[in-house]
DNA sequence: TTGCTGGATGTAACCATTTACATCCGCTAA
DNA sequence: TTAGCGGATGTAAATGGTTACATCCAGCAA
């Protein structure tokens, strides 16, 4: 069923029918009506891609994901759908697991599939697929720290201020070596997660000692850690784990050994997933605007393609702060943190 | 950059511009170097909806799915996008929340992109809106109980089989009041789980009671479900759940009102993801072949796309078994189970 | 009556491909 | 010499929309 043999059977031309549908304030109101009704009675759908190939314009954008294993993936995503959900887009969908060659990959097929636009999270292209990128022209945007090339705006959380904000915290708590576990994928966030703990440690004026590892950000992971860390001599007071997922696995290994949680280890995550309120000692742990950042970097994308010659080349910047969620795993607060703050 | 600059550019026509990219063997190796060496210099890419509105074939496939919170679909979304990728289709992908009107809007809105195929994933969509979907004539399938009208094939995890060795499990382990705690939105399996459960307390003999509730497939809808029950006065001596998100919660429940797991309740859930074997103590459940059933559901429906012809019409089944997986969350095993299996 | 105006509708070009069919040309066999 | 063949390439129709421009016509003023 096409445009043009709903034309014949509404005794109108092609223009009318087209006009019903993207213009109906062009046409008389009794044939717009008798037009709708024919099209209804023959169930027609305008086909979307001779509409596109005629404005270049898809309606469509893709989303490149490093894991959907993560909570906060996971609020990203749901934040990115909300927005282009209303706004009528569709969404190519690719879980990249943090390898660049399947996110390059994906990103030259939806450019031959002519999308509108592209939100990339945590992406680990390199130079050159970067550039590959920019010659696309597509919009795009970039949830994570690094710039990548081509991408014209780009979002992300703090986490240099989050990280300040808990080892102050663990520091106030009286803790002198606190150690970090941290995503062995997404090294973007690394740098700034360095840089809030130097401040913290610097504005205390006390000699805090850290160690960092890196492991996968799992469950098992987290576990593997956990066992590594307790099996050696130099222990830390405190531990930081870059996700919830690493976290949990840190709690079980403690279990397992008899290892107390926060009596002789406190521990906190990066991360902020229902889980989290859920385990025993509850986690304290760093909460994301993770949604609104979804929604941001989409609101963003989406203006970005809407009114593409405004501001073409300006690259936009935007910064979302992470919240401290201070719970029972990193020891008594009540009396120090008063203190400290 | 279009087929006839390129044509232009290389002196030839475009047939042959597009012969080089969909049949090679049909041009001169000299004349396919060149039209080649001269699509990497105009950085040429063809047009995809120009190239569907053609051949009406866009490799792609929409896929629905209620929830990305949960383990379980997550397995099968990666499942489905390890055999699409192999295949090179691209996948539109909606998160549902279980709301049949989303779902149908998003069908709506695929439709009209000319996909070529659909995978519902516990869909709810009435009767009405299924035959909405038959009538677009695109290929579907449905992993979930229940018969869409217009799903040519579906492919389900027997629940009733599960449901049947996990509750003999539990009444050979001597528990006679086993509840149930079933999702509010999946409400497809429900008569499945109802039918597993009666097999195994007929086949057992015994009297065993059960009293059937409902909530949110969420930690929170667990913790509430579990506070619910404790403040009851008639009180199960083993809960089964739906899912491990409600187990959780239940179990969060149980320990803030000091109700001794698995000496006071016994606890097991419906489905398996990591977090089971990490909370204390480790929770009884059942393992689906999640990922499988995802490639399982992908390849079908590609099968069905690609030989269409074929097999037109006939619908049909593909049954996967879940696994006990018992752990300690119901009790002490050792003796009674051997006794019973 | 005539000419003008403007709203409703129709005509046909255009978007970027694929491919059936036409054409061209060099070679072989009668 | 020429008909026939077949491989390489070109031509143009077709896919299903949108829209600039053309056309038609009713209403109104001169």
């Amino acid at each position: 069923m096409n445009i043009r043999k709903v034309a014949e059977m509404a005794g109108v031309s092609v223009a009318t029918i087209s006009r019903v549908l993207n213009h109906p304030e062009q046409v008389l109101p009794e044939t717009r009506e008798h037009v709708l009704s024919m099209m209804k009675q023959l169930n027609y759908t305008p086909n979307f891609f001779a509409r596109s190939l005629n404005l270049s314009k898809t309606n469509t954008i893709a989303l490149l994901i490093p894991s959907i294993e993560s909570d906060f993936y996971l609020k990203v995503i749901s934040g990115i759908e909300t927005v282009v959900r209303s706004k009528d887009y569709a969404v190519f969908f690719c879980n990249t697991h943090g390898n660049p060659q399947i996110e390059f990959d994906f990103i030259k097929m939806v450019a031959a599939r002519r999308i509108d636009g592209i939100v990339l999270v945590s992406s680990h292209l390199d130079e050159q697929q970067a550039l590959h990128l920019q010659n696309t022209k597509i919009p795009s945007i970039h949830i994570g720290k690094n710039r990548i090339s081509g991408c014209e705006t780009l979002c992300y959380i703090d986490f240099e201020e989050g990280t300040y904000r808990l080892i102050r915290h663990l520091i106030g708590l009286g803790h002198q070596r606190i150690d970090l576990l941290l995503d062995n994928l997404q090294t973007n966030e690394t740098a700034q997660i360095e840089a809030g703990f130097r401040r913290a440690q610097r504005e205390s004026g006390k000699r805090i000692k850290c160690k960092q590892s890196f492991g996968e950000s799992s469950v098992q992971g987290g576990y593997i850690a956990g066992q590594r860390m307790v099996q050696q001599d130099d222990f830390p007071d405190a531990l930081v784990t870059a996700s919830d997922e690493q976290a949990l696995g840190v709690m079980k290994a403690a279990q397992d050994t008899g290892l107390l949680i926060p009596q002789q280890l406190a521990l906190a995550s990066m991360t902020d997933s229902p889980m989290c309120s859920i385990v025993s000692p509850p986690l304290t742990c760093l909460e994301h605007p993770a949604v609104k950042l979804g929604m941001a970097a989409a609101r963003l994308l989406l203006d970005n393609i809407e009114n593409k010659e405004l501001e073409l080349g300006v690259p936009q910047e935007m910064i979302l702060q992470p919240k401290l969620k201070i719970r029972k795993s990193c020891g008594n607060t009540k009396y120090i943190y008063e203190l400290f703050d």
